[in-house]
DNA sequence: CCTTTGTGAGGGAGCGCTCTCTTCATGATC
DNA sequence: GATCATGAAGAGAGCGCTCCCTCACAAAGG
């Protein structure tokens, strides 16, 4: 009925249990005709070692917490980041060995929890993704001593290692292409202004046109669909000469080639669109989108691995991925 | 240092271990003021249970294993599907205490990985997503004994309750649809036959098609754009005179309407497209696509909710949940 | 020859918790 | 007043594992 344990496989194999636990944890100091002896027990009883009672002594659980905090992540949101920063973290993850423990910090009872849960050691580490100004959680988190790293840059200032794109370069790349293509009145749909990408992404638009003597002409989304159509609304109400405008993200680009398309202008014969992240969808869109490609999955991969390095012991330090200006159809 | 124990609590206290586990998992045998007492040694300590000691001897975990099982799952899949699965259903575990352990099963590897997971009981239950029929998976999981519910219907002949959208019903009412456009050669763009939501899909496309006397125009895609993309591409060249075609998803239906605009057929003048699954994209392809609104969020939803209440030791009974056609402008 | 060193295996305490069993106090019943 | 039922708190075994320590034995050195 109940599960073999340490000590049937032991009894079975005419050993000690301290000998089972050396062959099962591959320890070197077996001579190797015990250590057959034994395995073939293990095979023998179906021996799968019990990780509550091994990580009660050990003090270590081999899992990870991925936490995802975003503000509320309404329940039509099939956001691309997610699905890609999870799975790429996932796979480094398990491929090291440790399992992913899944946790949605959306609303404050659910960090408060996420922060209990960390604090309780029930992982090993967290990864923490997607952040804004306000939240508590990367200070929180670190001050559990618990080992963190952050996919992207926090945007509070924070002892917190992260992982992140050149945000400022990829939107100057976008700029510049604009202005390159004649653009002159060039607007753009920034992201929620606590968010570093946003910040950095809005940050360099500004300082390209000042650079040109050009004016800024913004409108703030929160990185959806749907707010991305309706800043485009805004942005074609405040100046309806605009022939240009640089989105934060791709979704936020679709919105607003849609919003664009509704008004009756062109794209990019009237006005001129550049995304930011090149989505699979980006590929898809009429015309398709250009867009940077910022590396999206491998940045949830380093991420993973800079909290694994961290693991190891060995010191974390901040990581920039290059990004880079995929030009198509809409500019 | 090291974190305080129960003991540690009970000393504070002037009481025994007994009684503060009783306080602290919520026994109603003990008395108010005593509670109290513990309650307050509890909090000036910060105190948190050791979960790997209680669950060393309670054989339970409170963690819930979402096995993700998709063939390949290529690094550039922004699959809205995983998204909105995914957080339903954490949201759903994480609401009655249940951790989520995230495990990607696209290879052989790691799916004999999560099966030695789950039969060593590191979880307490397990929700299934995605499988195909040749997928081992199911059936090994079932065999562990491990409650088990699948999202979506498996494909094998395997006992395992599972919660579906009604898939021969909403295909039918999209290919009725276009039938009641006046559409004349109606074409679709399956899904891998191996899967139980493409095999009804279909299924229900040719039987709507044979009742009124009609061929069939079959494509196979794999549920990617760019697989809708290609085979959108097969049938213009199978029957150039096609009129309207049915995607077994948004997702290939979006890769179709591409590969009609580049072959210069107008949608939905000269083909109309219906998708299946309303996901947000749907509304922003041009033109607005129509097509099937599967509650794919209540879904994942209720079959975290299944396997939640066979935990609690309910019978569970698959459920099948409806589906809607929403006409939109490509039809 | 005995002692030292090294190596591989066994013994057993203890990780922090739950849960059964026991004890004790209180009050009800006859 | 003796007996019993009831309810609340304590004692302590034991969950399955790791890891420190001990020990046996063999080889090497004096």
């Amino acid at each position: 009925m109940r599960r073999p344990t340490l000590e049937a496989v032991a009894t079975r194999a005419g050993v000690s249990k301290s000998t089972v636990s050396r062959v099962v944890n591959g320890e070197p100091t077996v001579a190797t005709d015990i250590r057959d002896l034994v395995m073939r027990a293990v095979n023998e009883l179906g021996y799968i070692p019990n990780a509550a009672a091994r990580s009660l002594v050990t003090r270590r659980t081999d899992s990870i917490a991925v936490i995802v905090s975003d503000p509320s992540a309404g329940l039509v949101s099939d956001d691309p980041m997610f699905s890609m920063v999870v799975r790429a973290a996932s796979r480094e993850f398990e491929a090291a060995g440790k399992q992913v423990m899944l946790m949605l910090a959306g609303s404050d009872d659910a960090r408060v929890r996420a922060r209990q849960f960390v604090a309780a050691r029930h992982v090993d580490a967290v990864m923490l993704v997607s952040m804004h100004g306000a939240d508590p959680l990367p200070a929180a988190l670190a001050a559990t001593g618990v080992p963190l790293v952050s996919h992207g840059r926090p945007a509070s200032r924070v002892n917190v290692p992260w992982v992140d794109n050149d945000n400022t370069d990829g939107a100057a790349q976008a700029v510049r292409h604009l202005l390159e293509r004649g653009r002159r009145r060039i607007a753009t749909i920034s992201g929620p202004l606590d968010m570093s990408a946003a910040q950095d992404r809005i940050g360099a638009y500004r300082e390209v046109l000042s650079e040109t003597g050009r004016r800024s002409i913004v409108a703030i989304g929160d990185f959806t669909r749907i707010s991305g159509a309706e800043a485009m609304a805004q942005l074609l109400e405040d100046d309806p000469a605009l022939d240009a405008v640089f989105a934060a993200n791709d979704l936020m680009a679709i919105g607003a080639m849609r919003a664009l398309r509704r008004a009756g202008r062109r794209v990019p014969d009237d006005v001129a669109v550049v995304g930011y992240d090149d989505i699979e969808a980006a590929l898809y869109t009429d015309p398709p989108l250009t867009t940077v490609r910022s590396p999206m999955g491998e940045q949830a991969a380093a991420s993973a691995r800079l909290l694994l390095s961290l693991l190891r012991g060995e010191p974390a330090t901040p990581v920039i991925l290059p990004t880079q200006l995929v030009v198509r159809e809409s500019s």
